[in-house]
DNA sequence: CGAGTGTTTGAAGACATTCAAAAAGGGTGG
DNA sequence: CCACCCTTTTTGAATGTCTTCAAACACTCG
């Protein structure tokens, strides 16, 4: 018999992940951009599509690369992120089933303006840019919804500037935290746990600061009951009292 | 004869603007989103926007508010900006001619993300969201530049999350004197002058910091000869100086 | 078991903030 | 043109949050 893991999140979060036939179909049908499109489009854009695994920890871009495809998540977890040239690491997201990203940047520069890293085994639908290009002209509602999710993309981005502007430590990890949990989280009875591993690096990387600070925190949360972590998994437990945190520090003052 | 002003700014870009139809006929023609239309598609588009004036420190919306209108920059800057509920401010960005902000948030929430304040006097040209959207689906190729403008916006912000996340104060403060500077700036022979009224609040809410501490480096930057400063204006001196402490300040450690 | 990475914790110190108060700039109305 | 007022800018001193550096500990994998 296996001995019981000690790491909460599923193997499949972490291990090599493969694309079938039958997901692929799914989130392509399901994808913001393509979601709306009739039958005969949405198989003609299956088409274009080509699926790619990546183990954990493998690049699927280097920023500053030229820009090649743009990928859709179909399964595991990609992070985003930009290297300062001091060598530490600024993370810009974490993304995970049916979110896209890298090739928009193609319309403008023509370079990657960020690296995506396999955050688990995981795998990924990818179109030419030259073909994505041909889609939006094709179908002026993908292009409507492109726009639709760049502009949610550009308000969270602002949403973090603010928060990286006004609030202290605690209560940006508090608010990274709850915005994990929503988007990548599982509910359980004991809370909500965030289905990918991460490290406290990568979460310091997430909120402007360094791992020694982040471990503080953390711990400090744990102790009041907020949080359960581990080696590279964190649970909310109390999504409300985290809330707070973020919430209390705006008001104060 | 009149005094001597003791601002370097131009009194237009100080006190109220207004329109000429001959500005708003070349201002739309030039803005992204539109150049390459042909003309009987622009003399429509030209029908569908209002110009409408606003004195400076008026706001064009409030962050909250629901989104009517798509706005444009014929003349004069404009400020966007989130509040904290503690009252601080954080500048998003500072936009002049040619310049497009507040609708495609329509596409989403339908409620402003930030607020828009004129800087100085200032003339918009505005367009109704139905009106927008309608011209997004008339010309795809209108969908396509605004696609590019928003990709560009979120790149722009990611900058200044990594901004906000590895560099020192006074490295930020010259990396937002030289985007401005490049932006807003206008060559003299004695450098170049940022035109538009910016008080070190201002540049304190645009870097994260408070108005004692960038005063400080302000100082500092005018005591090393490279800038000019008076109250509300900025002129870069020595623009690779600048550049290199943005620089330096990636490469320590 | 040993190596490597991730986490925890302490102590010292830096950078920037906060609070406060004074000085300077520019507009306004008499 | 001058006196006044409000806002912006400057500067000092004290404080604090967070970083840095270091070392110990824990967990996983080969």
């Amino acid at each position: 018999m296996r001995r019981k893991r000690t790491t909460p999140l599923k193997d499949d979060q972490i291990n090599l992940g493969s694309c079938s036939t039958e997901l692929r179909a799914r989130i392509l049908s399901n994808a913001p951009y393509f979601r709306g499109l009739p039958q005969p489009a949405i198989d003609a854009v299956n088409g274009l599509f080509r699926s790619v695994s990546h183990p954990a920890g493998t690049a699927l871009y280097h920023e500053g690369e030229p820009v090649q495809a743009l990928f859709l998540v179909a399964h595991g977890t990609v992070k985003l992120l930009q290297h300062s040239v001091a060598g530490d690491k600024v993370v810009l997201d974490l993304l995970s089933q049916g979110d896209s990203f890298g090739g928009l940047s193609a319309l403008r520069q023509g370079r990657y303006p960020h690296s995506a890293i396999a955050q688990t085994g995981c795998c990924v639908l990818t179109i030419t840019t030259a073909d994505f290009r041909h889609l939006l002209s094709t179908y002026p509602e993908v292009a409507l919804s492109a726009l639709d999710g760049v502009v949610s993309d550009l308000e969270a981005a602002h949403d973090v500037i603010r928060a990286l502007s006004t609030l202290p430590v605690e209560a940006r990890i508090a608010q990274v935290l709850l915005d994990l949990a929503d988007r990548l989280g599982e509910v359980h009875e004991d809370g909500i746990l965030i289905q990918s591993p991460l490290s406290q690096r990568d979460l310091a990387a997430m909120v402007a600061s360094t791992a020694a600070t982040v471990s503080r925190v953390i711990s400090s949360l744990r102790r009041r009951g907020y949080v359960d972590t581990g080696r590279q998994w964190i649970r909310v437990r109390d999504r409300s009292a985290l809330a707070s945190l973020a919430d209390e520090a705006e008001h104060a003052r």
